[in-house]
DNA sequence: ATAAATACGACAATAAATATCGTATTTATC
DNA sequence: GATAAATACGATATTTATTGTCGTATTTAT
């Protein structure tokens, strides 16, 4: 309840380590799996996500792996979240519209405020402020 | 991922149902249920845990029921989180201590301070305010 | 005595997150 | 050109946490 999904940690972890790596060249996939014991194939597909919203460059063959494209450097936690696990909202209702209880639910409204509040925090957090 | 559970959603409701009812009398766990659609048996845990917690006030035998205690005036909603689920945290690591990445974890401090930012979003909510 | 209510442990089902597998594609190097 | 090292990606399996159910006991108003 109220976690940060694994998927969040590893990409925060591997922006993190791209990011410290002093080499010019892109850090394959491996290095970071090895490095901090994350699954290789889970791992790539969170790097694939990222480079498909030009986060992260992908560079193939051999001597191939990821770089930080600039954009990552506007990019806030909320975004982040977003494009790995689609929209946010601390409930499904916020998301999914497709709630049977909408029409009798007492709490909709602080629901509401709460997830604006929790948003914020996390639209504030800027991932290149946490590497 | 970043989700409020149904057991907070549904202790919330109940909340908000016997604060907003004229009657004097205790509210059986049966009228929540019917009303909002809520499995019988699983919201009468939730009350039950809120009643041992001193939130509500249990009358058992017929015509018995819930009721609110004082104490759910100065409750926040980081203080029902914890109620029923236990102490809070966006992270297992920051709650359970065992995690085998721990030593080479690269992002350990970014994690505790986004904690501790969503920690206070919730801890300033009080329930009596959102009902 | 009866029936309407809470109390509570054990278990089952479901859904979401996490992980794995197989195969295709790209490209640097020999 | 062949090879090997890398990404790309759909399909599926596994694991875990949440959600829900069942059975039985206890309390108490009528």
């Amino acid at each position: 309840m109220l976690k940060l999904s694994k998927t969040i940690e590893y990409a925060l972890m591997s922006i993190n380590h791209i990011n410290q790596c002093d080499e010019d060249g892109p850090i394959p996939v491996k290095k970071i799996s090895i490095k901090h014991n994350i699954p290789f194939e889970l791992l790539a597909k969170i790097l694939q996500k990222l480079s498909k919203a030009d986060i992260l460059k992908a560079i193939q063959g051999p001597k191939g792996g990821y770089q930080l494209n600039n954009k990552y450097k506007n990019l806030t936690l909320i975004q982040l979240i977003e494009i790995l696990e689609g929209p946010f909202g601390i409930t499904d209702c916020l998301t999914d519209h497709n709630c049977e209880q909408i029409s009798r639910c007492n709490i909709i409204n602080p629901i509401e405020k709460i997830n604006s509040q929790v948003y914020q925090v996390f639209n504030q957090i800027k991932i290149n402020e946490i590497t």
